[in-house]
DNA sequence: CCATACCCTTGATGTAGGTTAAGAAATTGG
DNA sequence: CCAATTTCTTAACCTACATCAAGGGTATGG
């Protein structure tokens, strides 16, 4: 067992206890793969393949508007999850990039393997039932700081939150991710 | 078994096949109530102590911020799920209010009972993985829309989408839910 | 190790939507 | 069925953030 592996296993037994048959079971599903700096993980007209958990590295998904301009969805960090659930539930084409924005090392499982795993680890779907419910909590939660608090104070509560991205990852990124322009966050890191 | 009853297990079943035993065990758990217009279900400080199926009228939940001004999260209507699920699973003081927006026949369980029910019928954490799954794309989506499009393609996107709701609530509550004040909502109807 | 691309900053100007205020219209409940 | 309350509209003015533009700094890969 690698280190990767470990992780994996470790963060889904925060959440559901698993014996020794169902952590093999589990690591026999996933895939490791090593990817380098700026390497595309889906692009847009491809139908998502995988769930891709992130052992090491930084990964983006974002997606390009009409005018060319990029809007960051996620922003993750090693230990946690990336993918477009969207196109990856329904197997239709994305319109999502999802890209390394470091070198990382991820593992990752295909739509129909994760079916069969389902069945044969059924605690897997708690695990993600808990996993869905805290992202879409989460996702509420951020959905209603845009709504309703301004650049600023998102930028704080990043701050607050998530020092290390801040540090990894360029200032368009934050912004983006924020939902506004670099100029403006610029101007807002002045002020300090 | 009630006309409420039946619309619960229709909807689990959109997902997950149940059989006899599985769907009495789900009905058994569940207890329906009634409730008039303008009753809360859940206030600021109170712990959410259920999840509640909306059989039948329309629910909002909402949280009121220091100036005064409500801000609604969820518009909910029959057939759907509605609960502030951060008190609900932290079992912690919630900072919403739930309102009923319409007289409404609602089925709802507790944590406490949610727990053992997966335990009896573990489909269930099948049909909850998809239900938040669906929902967490949905909250993406919403932000997306939030941060990136203009409030009059949002409103009419909601009209697309969503007909039957701008009919049934004041104007003032989908202002709120799409960010915005009821002035701004009342000059984008204008335009039309 | 240099050139190119990328990234960050700063300034001038534009605009979507907020704020405040007030009256008209529609609901509601006693 | 009418008074009270809530909801909706309109108008004048304001503000946070976007857009456009241009210059300087700093990675990076050939």
């Amino acid at each position: 067992m690698t280190i990767p592996d470990h992780k994996l296993i470790y963060y889904i037994q925060r959440w559901v206890e698993l014996n020794e048959a169902e952590e093999s079971l589990i690591l026999d599903a996933f895939e490791p793969i090593a990817v380098k700096k700026k390497k595309d993980l889906l692009v847009p007209g491809d139908v998502c393949r995988y769930v891709y958990f992130i052992a090491s590295g930084a990964v983006r998904s974002y997606h390009v508007d009409e005018k060319g301009v990029e809007h960051i969805f996620q922003l993750s960090l090693e230990n946690s999850w990336i993918s477009d659930l969207e196109s990856f539930f329904s197997q239709k084409p994305s319109n999502y990039y999802i890209e390394s924005i470091e070198p990382s090392t991820l593992l990752r499982i295909s739509y129909e393997r994760l079916e069969t795993l389902y069945a044969e680890v059924p605690k897997l779907e708690r695990y993600f039932r808990i996993l869905f419910q805290r992202a879409y909590l989460n996702a509420l939660q951020r959905l209603n700081s845009t709504m309703w608090d301004t650049a600023e104070e998102r930028y704080n509560d990043m701050i607050k939150e998530n020092c290390s991205i801040l540090q990894r990852v360029p200032q368009t990124y934050i912004a983006s991710y924020l939902g506004i322009t670099p100029e403006s966050l610029s101007r807002i890191r002045k002020k300090k």
